[in-house]
DNA sequence: AATTGATTTAATCATTTGATTAAAATTTTT
DNA sequence: AAAAATTTTAATCAAATGATTAAATCAATT
């Protein structure tokens, strides 16, 4: 029956369930506040074996940490340089990329921003590995579109603050958002499905209204 | 001397010391990561003096969080309440007011969302003791005004998530936002005291845009 | 100056926690 | 099936850490 067993249910390996119970305490308490032994009792293994595969705690969250970095980041980096779609379009396909895996991993971007916050170097070549928004295909529109009046130009930070924090911000604000709103969990998906319609829509009406000119010094 | 020191210097007291260190470093490190140890040589005093005033870690934490708090929702609590300002006084307001209060307080937002996904039940007492946003001036124009006719309907939901979005996330987000924009910390600053200005007109122009009815199922 | 109360310190405790070790159990290979 | 390699466990270690205690110092009052 062992035998079978093993065969039939494809147990997944030892490495794997500690890695997913590892993924799973460290994305949702932190480094510091996840203890060894409780990652152990989630993976329902003992702790010698944590160790045994991974050397130390700081190299299980270090593994962690990349991956959950690298399919944060993927979502953007996909669309940002494709040179076939319309700023329209890619604006659409990376509120949509990110709606969608950020409703499947609600606490990976806080985890994300605690990361970079508490060590940023680490995180620096990884960005610059996977991702030059700076160069992309998509700023390189928004600067033309920008010089041939069809849109008001708009500088490249404010437009990357407008996007993420229009799209990723509701799911790291989530629980105040959630109390402020009187907004309950399925409401709150039933919200953020609709922005992946609303946020494009917003975007493009910011990026064609004109802005008035800066009042001057005199009264 | 001493007595000069004393009377001169105005030193602070040993309690505010540690509550000032405290608050550095747990609004920084979090509760976990922040050892009692290193606040007690940020405070330059000995560690049992910690316990001497404030009982335990635990204890000294919860005051330094509600002040934390009480302090960051205090930015919307006093203008969205005003019956004499218009929406857009309201929403210039508040963006401004948010700005700048997290300009000298960079660390905060990221620690709120912390505390809250750790510990929802207690902040929502003080949420509910503050504001009840739902019930806020704010609101009722904004749904007049929508009933009216002047602006775009919009649900209170996305329209607080859009404020919130636009105006903290960027301070939460600074790192990553930085990194891929490429702007230094005296550019980051700038931006921010330009978002000032372009943020209610930003918002201005969301309420303002229509909305295209939602496609059909039929092709 | 002496007494009293408040403040501060050094030393120590007890628990938690990351890590190791040696042995047992299991699986794979011969 | 025996031997070898791999995987797992129980027990234990050492360091870190929150907290306590008893004594020393300082400040205020008499």
């Amino acid at each position: 029956m062992s035998k079978a067993k093993k065969i039939e249910e494809k147990e997944e390996s030892t490495e794997e369930k500690i890695k997913a119970a590892a993924k799973k305490l460290f994305t949702q308490k932190g480094f510091a506040a996840t203890r060894t032994r409780d990652i152990a009792e989630e993976a329902g293994i003992n702790l010698a074996l944590l160790n045994y595969y991974f050397r130390s705690k700081q190299k299980l969250y270090d593994i962690i940490m990349m991956e959950n970095f690298r399919q944060f980041i993927q979502g953007i980096s996909v669309n940002v340089y494709d040179e076939k779609t319309s700023i329209q379009e890619k604006i659409e396909k990376i509120v949509i990329a990110y709606i969608d895996f950020l409703t499947l991993n609600p606490h990976l971007p806080l985890f994300i921003l605690n990361e970079i916050k508490g060590n940023p170097s680490r995180i620096a070549a990884q960005v610059n590995e996977d991702v030059s928004p700076m160069r992309s295909h998509l700023l390189k529109q928004l600067e033309e579109a920008g010089k041939a009046g069809k849109i008001t130009p708009v500088d490249p930070f404010h437009f990357m603050a407008n996007l993420v924090g229009m799209t990723i911000f509701p799911f790291v604000g989530k629980p105040i958002l959630q109390r402020v709103t009187n907004v309950n969990d399925e409401q709150f998906s039933a919200y953020m499905q609709e922005r992946k319609r609303l946020v494009p829509i917003w975007l493009k009406a910011i990026l064609t209204t004109p802005l008035p000119p800066i009042p001057g010094p005199e009264d």
